[in-house]
DNA sequence: TTGTGTTTTACGACCTCC
DNA sequence: GGAGGTCGTAAAACACAA
């Protein structure tokens, strides 16, 4: 691994850390959508200066931390039982969302996404 | 300080869909 | 075939008790 790292990863910079500014617009996006449209994925790589790339691959990371978060919480309701079932616990339990025009629809139980782009 | 655990970027391997 | 998905992981950055 880690050989010729040939886009964002350089020599001198194995990773950079993104602004205060370009984590809120990408968790503000990400509260709208777990799933970026293309168009909005390239709104926002332009509005951020990040590459699309960049914001694929943080959208991927933070679709990662949100399973990882809602499988620790089922570890504790299970564990502790208490009066709040899991499945009220976790908003990302939805079935489906849609983008800013309403064209995205997917199952975030890690199935297969559709998008309808018009 | 510093040792250590956690979080954040970035990627490779592999899979599915069109 | 290519784009984008998950999963696992590397390494930097960060948090924080001792």
């Amino acid at each position: 691994r880690h050989r010729n790292a040939p886009h964002t990863r350089t020599k001198d910079k194995y990773r950079v850390v993104y602004t205060d500014q370009q984590r809120l617009e990408l968790e503000k996006e990400f509260q709208y959508s777990r799933y970026i449209s293309i168009r909005r994925k390239t709104e926002l790589a332009l509005g951020l200066s990040l590459s699309e790339r960049q914001v694929k691959i943080w959208f991927q990371n933070r679709r990662a931390k949100e399973r990882k978060l809602t499988k620790k919480k089922l570890q504790v309701s299970i564990t502790t039982p208490t009066l709040t079932p899991p499945t009220l616990a976790d908003p990302g339990n939805c079935t489906t969302a849609t983008n800013s025009s309403g064209l995205l629809i997917y199952t975030p139980t890690g199935d297969k996404l559709k998008e309808k782009i018009t």
